[in-house]
DNA sequence: CACTTTCTTTAGTGATCGCTACAGAAAGCA
DNA sequence: TGCTTTCTGTAGCGATCACTAAAGAAAGTG
């Protein structure tokens, strides 16, 4: 065989989410995300393609850690309403968590973008969608199970749940503690139906 | 006297306007900007100083045109819940407006910055911030007139909807229209306090 | 007509962008 | 000890970044 790679691929994997999580797509440069890496460039290409292959397996990587708490919170609890509550509760301590950069990277990393950044622009718009389609099916839930009156708008209350947690993503990065995102979280859960007698 | 200037400074400006918004502060180029107002980099740069001093420049714009609905909605309306709903049915008409890019200026346009930019993302969160507590100057008007509960947090209440301003400028450039951003305003409505009887 | 002044244009500056050719270094097999 | 293979580091590719020196063009004053 041959030489062996030295760096951790798993661990470079990591500080390059970090660098892209706190700048941006377009705002972190090769020469950026190698020093965060600690490796030179051509072992960034040989080791993950090119820029934007690496940002995509960032994104992979990012929605099985860091925003994996939505597709468990929203899979565990009983009802709609317990789900959107328990997300919106844990996205508030994760966005907020200070031992990573703030809020939430599927929202923040790819905003200005030139127009050769628009499939990386496009990408994270599909998971947003995704996220907002996986609100509404579990609100759906609450629907079909009586828990909530019929003609309930369940697509416009998930887009009004992922419009908080998308803003509650852009305070976090203005500053906004835990417990702001809290209360925040809490106002929200006023614009969840009245359960129905059963 | 000597030469004057050949092309229209305002209508420049507009145009450099546009392009910022739609793809943020360091995402546009000079050449992008040249190009869309129509004259030579020596030009803008005779008029307009530098970039940054042409972004602020365009801020300042944006403040007194398309983003003044906030400031006139907050000072005609009688209550502080009348004021905040017509924020948010004003914000729903405004970023979904085809007549111009979606979304708000002051929160999208410099979300990706590189190091050297951070006088920029300050210029605008600082601008956030102010947005912020004049929502809270007119919930606390509610307040001291009785007309919501004591105790109520509103300076809470007041992140809250610039959370759901934020959220909606989010939404709008993820493509959602003027009547899904009415219906996230209409629910977000039910966070603010029930009117006590007087 | 000159002459001054300020605009606009052309054509570039050095720096940085994403990316890579090439050579040196290391690891397994003979 | 070669020899092969693949990684790593140096150094630099063309393109683009924000920005500007220098010359040409236009408008006012004599």
């Amino acid at each position: 065989m041959a030489r062996q790679r030295t760096f951790d691929r798993d661990l470079a994997l990591e500080q390059a989410l970090r660098a892209f999580w706190r700048r941006g797509y377009e705002a972190t440069s090769i020469a950026e995300l190698t020093a965060a890496m600690g490796i030179k460039p051509p072992s960034l290409y040989a080791a993950f393609g090119d820029k934007r292959r690496l940002f995509e397996e960032v994104v992979a990587r990012y929605q099985r850690t860091y925003g994996a708490f939505t597709t468990r919170a929203l899979a565990e609890e009983p009802t709609g309403r317990q789900a959107i509550e328990r997300v919106l509760r844990e996205a508030a301590a994760e966005y907020a968590d200070a031992a990573h950069p703030p809020g939430c990277m599927i929202v923040s990393s790819a905003v200005n973008c030139g127009p050769e950044s628009a499939e990386v622009e496009e990408l994270l718009r599909d998971h947003r969608k995704e996220a907002t389609a996986a609100l509404k099916r579990r609100i759906d839930d609450d629907l079909a199970a009586g828990r909530i009156p019929a003609g309930t708008d369940t697509a416009g209350l998930a887009a009004f749940y992922a419009c908080v947690i998308q803003g509650m993503s852009t305070q976090s990065r203005d500053g906004a503690g835990p417990a702001e995102l809290r209360r925040i979280a809490a106002l929200a859960m006023a614009a969840y139906p009245p359960a129905t007698a059963t």
